[in-house]
DNA sequence: GATGAATGAGAATTCATTCAT
DNA sequence: TATGAATGAATTCTCATTCAT
């Protein structure tokens, strides 16, 4: 087998991780997984990042850096004429009525950092860039941290219990929330 | 070595694997670790729970039941003349500051459900409970799944960030989602 | 394959062991080795011995007790008749010209304690037994120990340099140290 | 990155294989582990030595040159109005409550000699050109050879069992081979 | 000349599960 | 009924060496 000269390589091992954490959660995520799944030698990927940690670290961070630059859209798209609280339901509307895996991915991340140190600092930033969003909206940190973990608990509540999506329900508790 | 007259060695086994996964999570769940933690016999842990899985509902189970009765206990005990969100206030201070392998460990319930659908049912019971218990008191489904949702969402964010309890904050976002 | 029972498994993974200590060093010890020349699964090697450093001692423990053995009838055999010199001398002369390889591994013990800290009691055990056994001869310890440290000096230097054993030179060594 | 003009590199690369070896013995050397002791370049360790043992016998043979240059000094020191009985005591004195990396760092050299072919030559030049020194003062090989043998053996007697230095017994020891 | 990247083999362990006793 | 033994697959990680740049 010639030696590929493959200089995104740690890139698509990335990529590869995130896709194996998608599909089988992060207790699936091995360094036999993510060769196979990237196409690489097995060693490769313990080249590329010394420890399962590293890459882990890694491709969560991908993942959080796609999902704010998602909510920073959001808040840019945000209509300024339209109630907060119907844009807020919005979004979580659309996170939880689209890819399934990707939102199961998101949490995945949050209930690991409870486990792994590595992980805490990751999902830690990933909470106080949404506080803060909120807070430049609600003017409020207080109630920027109360919507966070309403929204997060709904979500929840919805991924786990499979109940269907009420959207008067979620907006009234955001209408309540944001006061 | 004689055979010992044993009759509660499942239950045994059951502690032993709780005591397991409140350490190492539920990654760190064998049957050689809950053999060792139980002490008993290899064998013993396969004989009375055919499979890994059996073994972590069996175990999941029973923290529920746990989480359940101390949900029940606060409820015997809420103080009609205090307002509600005092009681669930103080409700989710003593769920932080009480002891944190507890409250990572019923946390770590919503994490396995994700992903392992053995485990689904046992969350979204514990949801559905919660729910139906605070419904009794705010007299609408919808206020107490919200409710629900907010407590859910900020003690993650407490056993995410580290931050302080702030009573005033968390009365007050309850307050609101109370109406 | 056919699971088979095979109760004296693990002394023939410990013979196993003995042998590709003897062929390739203690470096060359490996689960994977051990499992080949034992024929047997590799799994079956460490659910008998846990970690390597189980195996290895094991090992070793028989390797001492085969020396000592080796010793102990050394002496039963020691004519009284015949000056303690030469019995001792014929006793490295016949480690020497023996079977090289069995000289090497009980050196090879030796020189292992010195960085592996599970194997340093063994050693010691060897050392003293064979300081007590020596001094029962000299009537004094100090003399013993001196001639255990010659015998074993002594030998490693034909060991390593391959120098032709000397009887005489030996012999007059061993005299001197007797006093 | 400039490449940087570095003429010396081969030699900080051969001293930190020596500090890689006096650390983690002889098993532990790679050229990972020294490339990072030595902060070079991984390419940079196979490069200027091709295979691992050409490292291995490069900084052996530096070890070597350090004790034999240690040994030498030993000599000159040596006051010809002391008996040679209380120097030679003296040196195994301070060779074993001297540094203790150091006393092992060279018996490991013994025990890789049993094993490397390509290490067997230095340990016995070592060995000879020590016999060679002693011979010069006692006029006689063979007891040089009992000494050394004697003094290597007492050395590993107190690097295996820990057991304390005993001036007197040692001397007395080196007397008697002194004849 | 020099080096980062690459790779395949092998290291120790852990493990769920099966099965003979 | 109960259990120690057994096994094969999988785990993470390390490594010597080669090679393209």
């Amino acid at each position: 087998m010639p030696r590929r000269y493959d200089p995104d390589r740690p890139q698509r091992i990335i990529d590869a991780a995130i896709r194996v954490v998608g599909e089988r959660g992060i207790a699936g995520l091995s360094h036999r997984a993510v060769a196979a799944e990237a196409d690489v030698p097995l060693g490769s990927t313990t080249y590329h990042f010394a420890s399962l940690d590293d890459l882990l670290v890694a491709a969560l961070r991908q993942v959080n850096g796609a999902w704010l630059a998602g909510i920073e859209e959001w808040e840019r798209g945000v209509d300024a004429s339209v109630p907060l609280a119907d844009e807020l339901t919005r979004l979580v509307e659309e996170s939880l009525t689209g890819d399934r895996a990707r939102a199961e991915l998101e949490y995945e991340l949050y209930l690991a950092a409870l486990r792994h140190e590595a992980v805490r600092p990751l999902a830690a930033e990933c909470l106080d860039a949404m506080v803060e969003l909120l807070a430049r909206r609600t003017g409020d940190e207080g109630t920027a941290r109360a919507l966070v973990g309403l929204i997060d608990g709904l979500t929840l509540q919805h991924l786990l219990t499979g109940r269907e999506f009420d959207r008067a329900e979620v907006r009234d508790a955001v209408v309540r929330v944001l006061g």
